[in-house]
DNA sequence: TGTCAAATTGTAATCGTTTACAACTTTTTA
DNA sequence: TAAAAAGTTGTAAACGATTACAATTTGACA
């Protein structure tokens, strides 16, 4: 491996002057440029990142942490995210945490001791306390699963709303026995709220409250088909689900069909976050469409604000959502 | 943010032993030990990996280059490479390229500038002389989508004996015109060898070739939809397809019912990978299980193997693969 | 008590860059 | 032609850690 000093000493000129080239800064003649370039291709010399970044103390890469990489709605973020980091010749490197507090700590040393310049969160195992801290110190932005109590900077669509306008187009499609399936951690605000809008949307149509606030579950299929099978069981009437994403409504409606049933005419499924799972459903699946490109790149502008120190504007960023009604909801569309 | 300066300063010793506290190396009387600790949690202080790693050239982390992130297949191969890195306390960063040659270039930069020790490559868009090169001077590995003609180290399974079986499966249920749908770069060697397994037991059995090698091709649900589209067109009789990957797969059962087609009473289809597609489509998807999570680890332990310069058995490793036989191909099993 | 070994701590070089500042050339201008 | 200005290059000090080696302290033992 060659060094900045081989190179100097190949074309017989100081470091200083190589390091010029590399950065095609400032005034070099176009004589020792071309001396220099020469020796940097002969000993196939690369520039140690390590050695610029503790110099110029930035690395020029962000990461970004998720919960598991396969969730296609969180696959879309990143691209916006890339997309804008990409413009500002910044690389963006992606972490799982597969919601292990030991592996989210152990990736978070990363922006701690300095070898990432920022981070931005999808995925969040810690308290409170411990984000507000990490906030203080460290540039973070949180997208979508974020805790709505911490003092971070997040984006996220409107949750409450969103499911509300769902829970409005199910009750007013002639349902009435609607229930709820979760999915994730209670501190989230994106289960919160989706919940929250259900119970509020229920009370005011004045029909019954089927499903509870549930602490923990994994976003799987698999947890969709066992979730419906037990209310199910307690209770045969349901006509409607409201399931917190789309994969999960994919089990649900597998589960439902291996029960003799019928969707969407004895049972109307519903998603979130308008992934490929609803659009391979057969049928296709009602959903709720987050603009995940704009929420990764949002979020990352908001990076880049709080790693310059720039002011915000804004701490709290809300992108639209869009509800998609088809067949698993509405037999006309089928 | 502080230094390890500052932590001496204020634990009144010499930053070596400040340093020897931080690694709990060496020995350092239990005194000094905690007044240096004390001054470590005063301070808030978190060692910067830049220094470390430049002092020490390694960088405790490893690059895992993939196409996109949505692919359930890449997501477990990835557990398995995070499992096996883990262990040996490196981190895995993940990044994507999209098939962009420039994308996968800028992030390759990371390991030629010392950034991360080693990189494991799911996905590879240059050619064989760049890959030949970067393996020269650069520890890293290939899985699956590799480049057979390189000379660098790959971990895979035996995909030309897998679609065999798979083809031979497809005969044996009595089709005779069997299509291929083609999925990636014609120089990976996954897409090749299926190819290859292809024709070859098509010309054993003495059956009609209807396939061609096609040069490029998403991997996606709509890709599989025009595809199969295109070929019932010019091949109306076909009773058999053998689609890529899962997901083209689900694409070709949607374009075949939507055509008025059964699977797998008039079409049978098949897919490969085993991922989450296979098993949420109706019917069930028969397809090939490839250890995705073996394949992760095996590659991770040989990029170890090749960071620390140990010798290698052997260059090629091979991972088993199990035919898994389901609804889409086996009407008893709907 | 003096000597020696073991245990502990400190000094300073090093990793590979960038960059302020100084020094040296060359060109411009009066 | 000399002085000033502009253009080019070099010197050396950072950045923040690790680690050989040297130096000091401690304790055991005769």
């Amino acid at each position: 491996m060659s060094t900045i000093e081989q190179v100097a000493k190949v074309a017989n000129v100081s470091i200083a002057t190589v390091s010029r080239v590399i950065n095609n800064s400032a005034l070099v003649s176009e004589k020792t440029r071309e001396k220099v370039q020469l020796a940097i291709k002969k000993l196939n010399y690369e520039p140690n990142y390590l050695g610029r970044s503790l110099r110029q103390s930035e690395t020029n890469m962000v990461l970004a942490m998720v919960h598991g990489i396969d969730n296609p709605f969180f696959s879309q973020i990143m691209r916006g995210i890339e997309n804008v980091a990409h413009a500002h010749g910044v690389n963006v490197l992606i972490c799982t945490t597969y919601g292990d507090p030991k592996r989210e700590m152990h990736y978070l040393e990363m922006l701690k001791r300095r070898y990432v310049d920022g981070a931005i969160l999808l995925s969040c195992c810690m308290d409170v306390q411990e984000l507000d801290q990490l906030d203080e110190n460290y540039p973070i932005v949180q997208v979508i699963e974020n805790i709505p109590a911490s003092k971070a900077v997040s984006v996220c669509v409107d949750y409450y709303q969103a499911s509300v306008q769902l829970m409005e187009h199910l009750i007013q499609s002639g349902h009435r026995n609607i229930v709820f399936i979760h999915t994730g951690l209670q501190t989230i605000i994106s289960s919160t709220e989706k919940f929250r809008a259900y119970t509020d949307t229920l009370k005011k149509h004045g029909l019954p409250l089927l499903s509870e606030q549930i602490r923990y579950n994994e976003f799987g299929f698999d947890s969709g088909k066992e979730l419906i099978g037990k209310y199910l069981m307690e209770h045969p009437k349901i006509d409607a689900v409201f399931a917190a994403s789309d994969l999960v409504a994919c089990g649900v409606i597998n589960e439902i069909e291996i029960r003799g049933l019928r969707v969407p005419q004895d049972i109307a499924v519903a998603g979130f976050d308008n992934t490929i799972y609803a659009n391979i459903n057969k049928p296709r699946i009602t959903t709720v469409d987050q603009n995940s490109f704009e929420l990764g790149s949002k979020a990352m502008e908001l990076l880049f604000q709080k790693i310059h120190r720039r002011p915000l504007e804004q701490r709290h960023i809300q992108v639209s959502h869009r509800l998609i009604i088809q067949g698993s909801t509405d037999s006309h569309q089928l």
